[in-house]
DNA sequence: CCAAAAGTGTTCTCCATACACCCATGC
DNA sequence: GCATGGGTGTATGGAGAACACTTTTGG
């Protein structure tokens, strides 16, 4: 029954791409590494997968235990598997992406595992193993992505105004978009709930904020409805 | 150095839905396993990575072995790794899926390995693991991908009339096009080139025959063109 | 009163859609 | 000559793109 010694079989491992948005800014969270190989350099946080777990379930796990991360956007990206990826020995990884909320609670990402800090993406250091790839390959899927589905919310705080999201947009997408257009598209869609709230603390004029309405959106798929930025 | 017996290691397997097009019908190729576990039921051709393949590799090899194909358009799917989608045992696998000319060489694609046949899309057999998940899984990817990428063109021969890739869309899509604005669509793109030569051995009118012209779409993208039906 | 961002409409162009008839060929 | 698919143009409506000024608020 158990081939398990019969034949060698390559290690598995989940890597993770965390974005968060930071103002103006698109960001990714590396961490440090505090073992072999590449000791002391810059990685994705990421573990080996166990055998009572399913690679989901295991890149939720490293989320949590490497930044303290928990109920995220994640989604399956791609799986690398490279012979020459990892020098210890072969390791294939499922690599994963994750979108986050970082304008709640800032940059306070870091725990007892290792040092987690959050780069901008145009500032990343040198990575090691083939995490550079990982993390371009996770960006151009999240550039797709965030024009068909309505991921981008993931990265704003649960009420925004207008004009966050249009920066959200302008900044993942790295281009300008026209304001009035903007305006018009997205609040044509009807998928924005008004949550009758003001912005505030803020030297000018308040925006009214928003909140992406989930169900309506899935209410309007079911009906043949199609975001798009 | 080796942890690799200190850790149980899940299997990798990989595993292939071939799609083919054959006149008005979308089509799977599957084999009838030869080995337990189901003995004797349908499956998707696959099998083991070994440990000096990448998955790509793995993937591409299965199909040689177990098809008699090669050289066809092939790309990763989704990594399917629940926990009891192997009875034996814990096995991860990276799913593939590939486009093949199945109009030329028809349905002669058994080898010495297992029976290996083709299926229409809407009668296909009940399949063992979690395949039919897989199976859904790679037609969504096509039918999206289809729309934005000229992939289609795998389905067919490298010279073919308009109608027959108004056809291919058709039936990958399931949905009627119309014929003007698809021909006046398709050809304002330049992507397509005519061959001079005409179809031949048809019983009305012969029709002109083109060929997708690769280097041009490509050179087209970099000059930032986006393809889409 | 000044700085800073919020909020708002119109015009034009282009593309998607809908739609029907004559043409060429093999049998 | 007839059956079969090949090949073609136009009119309409809707969506995307370009574009600038007034309003509100806090400091």
């Amino acid at each position: 029954m158990s081939f398990q010694y019969e034949f060698p079989r390559p290690a598995l491992a989940v890597d993770c791409v965390i974005f968060g948005l930071d103002e103006g800014d698109l960001k990714v969270m590396l961490i440090r590494r505090d073992l072999p190989p590449f000791e002391g350099r810059w990685a994705l946080p990421g573990g080996f997968v166990r055998m009572d777990e399913t690679t989901d379930e295991a890149a939720r796990r490293e989320l949590r235990e490497e930044t303290g991360l928990d109920h995220v956007f994640l989604e399956q990206l791609y799986t690398f598997s490279d012979l020459q990826r990892d020098p210890r020995e072969r390791v294939v990884s499922v690599a994963y992406y994750a979108l986050v909320r970082l304008t709640n609670f800032k940059v306070h990402a870091t725990t007892d595992a290792a040092e987690a800090v959050w780069f901008k993406m145009c500032e990343t250091p040198p990575l090691c193993f083939d995490h550079p790839l990982i993390v371009e390959t996770a960006y151009d899927r999240l550039k797709a992505k965030v024009c068909y589905q309505p991921i981008g919310f993931e990265l704003l705080p649960k009420n925004f105004t207008l004009t966050q999201l249009q920066k959200m947009y302008e900044t993942v997408l790295a281009r300008p978009i026209d304001k009035r257009n903007f305006r018009k598209k997205i609040l044509s869609m009807g998928i924005l709930q008004e949550t009758g709230e003001m912005q505030s603390g803020v030297a000018h004029r308040a925006a009214r904020l928003y909140r992406f309405n989930e169900k309506k959106y899935h209410t309007m798929v079911k009906k043949g409805f199609h975001f798009e930025i």
